[in-house]
DNA sequence: ATTTTCACCAAGCGCGTGCTTGTTAAAAAT
DNA sequence: ATTTTTAACAAGCACGCGCTTGGTGAAAAT
């Protein structure tokens, strides 16, 4: 009565039916790897708003058009879907920072950095269409050990450029409180915010980062 | 082979052979829900340590010693048991709140009032044999939307509590921030303790709570 | 002494899951 | 013109899941 594909979210039926076989790659353009980056971009929508357990491989399949064994051909196992799209959020988060560092960034003000740093935070969390960070935040439970222990080593390269800053604003008297203790303190603030946040609802990113540090940091005297 | 059960994670032969029939009320004793509070209590510690989804209905069984149909005599659903875990967690922290608020608490300054409530949600948050909370924080996506309803009233009860707290440290200069999104970042802060917190690792809670302090309030002058 | 209630066991059903295997059509390389 | 490579489809397997149903022994109520 019905075939076992038919039983899946989207029937075969329904499909767009793409044209099998390689992708044109257009006037020596490279079109490669176009699939596997909306696989990603797919993964990363459903496993923020679905959790990961609760989106199936059929889900994301179904999401770019794609049959239920598909994916399985671009990654080789979902847990290794999921590393991926973490992996790509903190390679972005990472080239966001950076570029709020660079000089002549390192030579103002230490709240000034701070501010920059702040700010590029929100950026890679907040910004439109940047499910990758929430996903890694809320769904690497669901990694194997080494995929955690990898993502360990980029969070805490990540974590790390914090330090000098904050530590400068200590010696200034701007942050009263331990550099070790506040830096996890803050960072749990912001990225708290991927709870409540909302673009739509009146307060900018700017406004936002305003508050955090009039709320971390005292007025220097 | 296999008999249905044996499959299972504890095989039936290797259960406490728990005597069936009604408990013993002793010398008049209120025994009831004993076995139901037991479910409770494994289910938090499943639920938070590998996810709702990732805890099968058949290990809460074994984590008491059932068989894998007994807890749908407590519970009608596994939905309904993560509801009672989160609801048990919102009563235990709003008394532990209204103790930390309580006379003559009312009276002394705003910033001791802010301290003991920051301190009684750390006790709620971080304290010995509590994953209720931390569930309530990271699970609660799996409710219906009649629950996660129902869990949004206690929610906005516990946290109506620090907003005159707050308002107070503001018009004294402490606090500089808005209070609204203050209060945002501040809970964000202290709930995503419950990522890193380890109580073996040196850090006292009282210490957490003056860092806390430190950091989000200037010493009034 | 009999009946009722309680708390659980024993067995298993139906379903959705991650993943595999064999095949195929189009594009690219030769 | 032929061969190779790529990117997908088509079908389905084995397994673990939430949950149900009928039965059972012990305690409590009558």
């Amino acid at each position: 009565m019905t075939t076992p594909e038919t039983r899946s979210a989207t029937p075969a039926d329904l499909l767009p039916k793409r044209p099998r076989g390689r992708p044109r790659k257009t006037e020596g353009e490279r079109d490669d790897g176009n699939r596997r980056q909306d696989l990603l971009a797919a993964a990363a929508r459903l496993f923020r708003h679905q959790g990961f357990d609760a989106t199936s491989t059929r889900d994301i399949a179904a999401a770019v058009g794609m049959h239920s064994g598909s994916p399985f051909y671009h990654f080789k196992s979902k847990s290794a879907l999921l590393f991926a799209v973490v992996q790509e959020g903190m390679h972005a988060a990472m080239a966001r920072q950076a570029q709020a560092l660079q000089p002549p960034g390192l030579t103002d003000p230490p709240s000034a950095q701070m501010r920059r740093l702040i700010r590029a935070h929100f950026d890679t969390l907040l910004g439109p269409g940047n499910d990758f960070i929430p996903v890694m935040l809320y769904e690497s439970r669901a990694l194997t050990a080494a995929q955690r222990s990898a993502l360990a080593q980029l969070q805490d390269d990540y974590e790390a450029a914090w330090t000098p800053v904050m530590q400068a604003l200590h010696t200034s008297g701007e942050l009263q409180a331990p550099v070790k203790v506040s830096r996890l303190l803050i960072l749990g603030a912001l990225n708290w915010a991927v709870q409540w946040y909302d673009r739509q609802k009146g307060l900018s990113l700017d406004e936002l980062t305003d508050a955090a540090m009039a709320l971390f940091f005292a007025r220097k005297r």
